[in-house]
DNA sequence: AAAGGATGCAACCGCATTTAC
DNA sequence: GGTAAATGCGGTTGCATCCTT
């Protein structure tokens, strides 16, 4: 079996890094599974928020012009609009989107609506600024696996996939950021000075390359592990492995509550995260250093599949405490 | 104060993938 | 197994607001 993990075009990552490495994931994320089922229980609340926010019309703008001669409207969702969508939903749930409009007297396209009800409507959907702990989690998991904004939304509560893409693009993606200048500043130290998003030196490109290298290459520089960055795990312990024989030890549980994958062992996916430059990961032990790089706080969701010979998680489990065990190729 | 540029974000679009028949 | 419909996803657009000059 194989652990195959992909070399996706360093030309696209924000910040250079030659071992940006992609998982082999099924394409049923977990977001979908259960990310946008959650919080149905906070219904009320939420609607209780949404008016004292002044509901849709906060947000309501103008449609666009040139739609005003076509039949189904675009543009910006009215405050009617909205309650109807949410009353329909509701009553009938959240599918069949293409009979969905004419059913809750919507002049909308089914598609529309879908995505009015994803990114705004549906109950659990958190408002406001990213905080600090999200943004960090944005940044380790686009570093992970690039513009996969479902996965990374899904490790995000109540955060859409469209706001974590708006987040990134408009301010994630300009700035300069390292993997070392992230776990300065979750350690507590100044920012980084590298510049106002100019290029960036060969030295530099250097260290954001540690900083991903597999754990089997960090281990005698372990104590490097930024406090902060551990501390921010709540249930992170242990951490790495720091065991002077410079084994490397691993917790299997927390490979397990990192929620925003399903491994998908040995399959490959003809997506559009590229075949080529396939590497492979030879021990489990560089799958968990992948994840520590992105691991982050406890929040946890407990669907996984693992196929092909992964059966249950407790054979996993065996397989990833033995710091020998090769990852065959299929 | 006004004009123009920059920014943020909701919404749209097209394509890929999954599901249903 | 094949096909059409439904759904999901990521890139892009366009408008409102903010900022700068």
């Amino acid at each position: 079996m194989q652990l195959g993990l992909h070399l996706s075009s360093l030309n696209s990552l924000p910040y250079c890094c030659p071992l940006h490495l992609h998982f082999l994931w099924s394409a049923h994320a977990h977001t979908d599974q259960g990310g946008r089922r959650e919080g149905d229980q906070h219904w009320e609340l939420e609607m209780v928020k949404k008016a004292e926010r002044g509901g849709a019309a906060v947000v309501a703008r103008p449609a666009v012009s040139r739609n005003k001669l076509e039949k189904v409207n675009k543009g910006a969702w009215t405050a009617e609009e909205d309650q109807k969508l949410v009353d329909y939903v509701r009553v009938h749930g959240d599918r069949k989107w293409r009979a969905l409009p004419t059913k809750a007297g919507l002049n909308r396209c089914g598609k529309s609506c879908r995505l009015r009800w994803l990114n705004y409507l549906r109950p659990g959907i958190k408002r406001g600024n990213i905080s600090e702990q999200e943004e960090d989690m944005i940044i380790r998991l686009h570093n992970l696996i690039g513009n996969r904004w479902s996965l990374i939304a899904g490790r995000l509560p109540g955060r859409t996939d469209n706001e974590i893409k708006n987040y990134w693009n408009s301010h994630l993606s300009k700035k300069p950021l390292t993997i070392s200048d992230l776990n300065d500043k979750l350690n507590g130290k100044s920012e980084s000075t590298g510049g106002d998003g100019g290029s960036r030196s060969d030295a530099e490109t250097e260290t954001i390359s540690d900083d991903i290298l597999p754990v089997g290459d960090q281990t005698e520089r372990s104590e490097g592990q930024p406090q902060a960055f551990k501390d921010s795990q709540q249930q992170a312990e242990p951490w790495i492995g720091e065991e002077a024989s410079g084994e490397i030890t691993l917790d299997i549980d927390e490979l397990f509550n990192f929620p925003a994958f399903d491994f998908d062992l040995g399959r490959d996916h003809s997506g559009s995260c590229g075949e080529q430059d396939a590497v492979t990961v030879t021990t489990c032990q560089d799958l968990w250093a992948s994840l520590m790089q992105t691991s982050c706080d406890g929040d946890s969701f407990d669907h996984y599949q693992l196929q092909q010979g992964f059966s249950d998680l407790d054979e996993l489990g065996r397989l990833m405490d033995d710091p020998d065990y090769v990852v065959c190729p299929p």
